[in-house]
RNA sequence: UCCUGAGUAGCUCAGCCGGUUAGAGCAUCUGACUGUUAAUCAGAGGGUCGCUGGUUCGAGCCCAGCCUCAGGAGCCA
């Protein structure tokens, strides 16, 4: 018996006449005759020729679909149409039974939502093995990415002490017995008493802390989990995401641009080569649903075209004040189309005002920078008011279509006072960020920094519509299942 | 959390104005066929109509509350 070659490798190899085993799940059978077999290895099946004629009656049974079997035999050139090659069995053993009647999947198209509800199935999909081998794909471009420029991959904590920096609500970190919390004789919960001797929570950033390994590491990274206890029921939000959040000592806001519109380009271009099957099926899954839908809501670019032109095309590069302008003078709004109108400066811009600048104006990614102060985080840097006395930050968020925010960064406040002043105005605990404030006080440094949800570039690079069809097991309001 | 829509067989859905025994396709099972590509043909089984309560002689259908899902909004990545 020869070793087990993977159906990705075999196919590649196009190699007949050779003796071979192979072991996966069956996809269809097809007129007791025609396995199609699947190991996950790639999107393509196996089809392997059954001699039924002389095969135990009782073992062609419990070929299912979603059995688990091991064929040894010979790869032939395929008499059939669907396939190039094929493997003549010489022998078939099924490791794993799958009974029919209670099996949910079927050879057919399942809703995605369906396929929600079985998480744990629906790895054997070919969407989502597609979707799965391209967030792989797209995870290790982002390491090599920062590992080939010099950065290095810093590990922020998952428990973080309070939420000073008001990046959303968070999870609660306790090893109390909730049924009895010690309390304060005032009646207040006695965080002292807890694990770790204070309130502790699960890390909605790792921004503060990547900023600390910047001031002195130069470059840094950090990927993993990130947690929001919002009660956000959306197709782009999740309770619990990954996050890339990269901090750059001597970065400007354009250095901070250059490097994330890089990034993107690379990993979607890494993408599109590594995984060119995966994402011709999702492509092509997309343009089969398209035809499903009036004229008018089709998109003018198929998915493949979507990515190349991403990757051919500068993302477009305006300051806030210079897209209020625009869309003040856009169609929709005087046409009162918007459900909010565009009138003044200083508010923050809706989903619909993106979704115009994005899709409508530019119709190509867009970075918008330099919004006004008010309505951003504390430690983005301030810049010097305009002729009309209107305060911006150094703040950029990089727009995709049908994505919305993909990236939100700026340039860091390095300036102590400045900094403490703004956490003054804005009621920011500076004893609780003594930390953070110190690397403001010795040898602070023009830096810069941004977050990229893992998640909405995985969305928007195999075009799916829901972010909780991009995560393995994703978490959401009222649903940690799996 | 707000707005809109949905929940009927394992899956996708139909079900008229409230009226007898709730249907179809696919899947499953049985048989036939055997170079298929979501195989084909014939037959069979399969239902707490999301849950609770109400209106009515009578509710899948009307009303109220709740649960879940989808899309949009807010929060954001």
């Amino acid at each position: 018996m020869s070793q087990r070659i993977k159906i990705k490798a075999l196919l590649e190899s196009g190699k007949t006449d050779i003796d071979v085993t192979v072991k996966g799940w069956v996809r269809a059978f097809r007129q007791n005759r025609f396995i199609a077999l699947n190991d996950g290895s790639t999107n393509s099946n196996l089809q392997i020729v059954v001699d039924f004629e002389n095969t135990d009656a009782v073992l062609l049974k419990r070929i299912t679909v979603g059995a688990a079997i091991s064929v040894n035999g010979k790869m032939a050139a395929s008499l059939g149409q669907g396939q190039s090659v094929e493997v003549i069995a010489t022998d078939i053993e099924v490791l794993g039974d799958s009974d029919p009647e209670k099996y949910p999947l079927q050879p057919k198209k399942h809703s995605l939502e369906f396929l929600r509800e079985i998480a744990h199935l629906r790895f054997r999909t070919s969407t989502f093995g597609a979707i799965f081998r391209v967030r792989n794909t797209l995870s290790f471009a982002v390491h090599q990415f920062f590992q080939e420029r010099g950065f290095v991959y810093l590990h922020t904590p998952v428990i973080t002490q309070s939420d000073a920096e008001g990046a959303g609500e968070a999870f609660h970190v306790t090893n109390f017995d909730l049924d009895n919390v010690p309390r304060t004789d005032t009646g207040e919960v006695d965080y002292k008493q807890d694990f770790f001797g204070t309130a502790t929570n699960l890390t909605v950033s790792g921004q503060l802390e990547g900023e600390l390994g910047a001031m002195a590491l130069s470059d840094i990274y950090t990927f993993g989990p990130t947690f929001r206890a919002e009660n956000s029921n959306t197709t782009r939000h999740l309770a619990e995401f990954w996050m890339i959040e990269p901090e750059m000592a001597f970065y400007d806001l354009n250095d901070n641009m250059d490097l994330a519109e890089a990034l993107l380009k690379y990993v979607i271009k890494y993408a599109l080569e590594k995984n060119r099957e995966d994402l011709e099926f999702l492509n092509q899954r997309l343009l089969d649903e398209e035809k499903t839908k009036p004229q008018a809501e089709r998109s003018e670019l198929s998915l493949l075209d979507k990515l190349q032109f991403c990757l051919d095309n500068n993302f477009e590069r305006l300051t806030y004040t210079e897209a209020i302008d625009i869309l003040k003078d856009s169609t929709p709004n005087k046409k009162k189309k918007f459900q909010y109108l565009v009138e003044g400066w200083g508010t923050d811009l809706q989903s619909e005002h993106e979704r115009y600048l994005v899709e409508k104006h530019f119709k190509k990614p867009v970075i918008l920078t330099d919004y006004p102060k008010d309505i951003k985080a504390f430690y983005m840097r301030q810049n010097e008011p305009d002729a009309q006395g209107r305060q911006t930050v150094r703040a950029m968020d990089i727009l995709f279509p049908g994505i919305g925010e993909i990236v939100g960064g700026s340039q860091r406040e390095e300036r102590l006072e400045r900094l403490e002043q703004r956490m003054d105005e804005m009621g920011i605990p500076k004893e609780e960020l003594w930390w953070y404030l110190d690397t403001r006080r010795f040898g602070s440094a023009p830096h810069a920094g941004f977050g990229l949800g893992f998640e909405r570039l995985v969305l928007f690079v195999t075009g799916m519509g829901n972010i909780r069809d991009v995560i393995p097991f994703p978490r959401f309001p009222k649903n940690a299942e799996f």
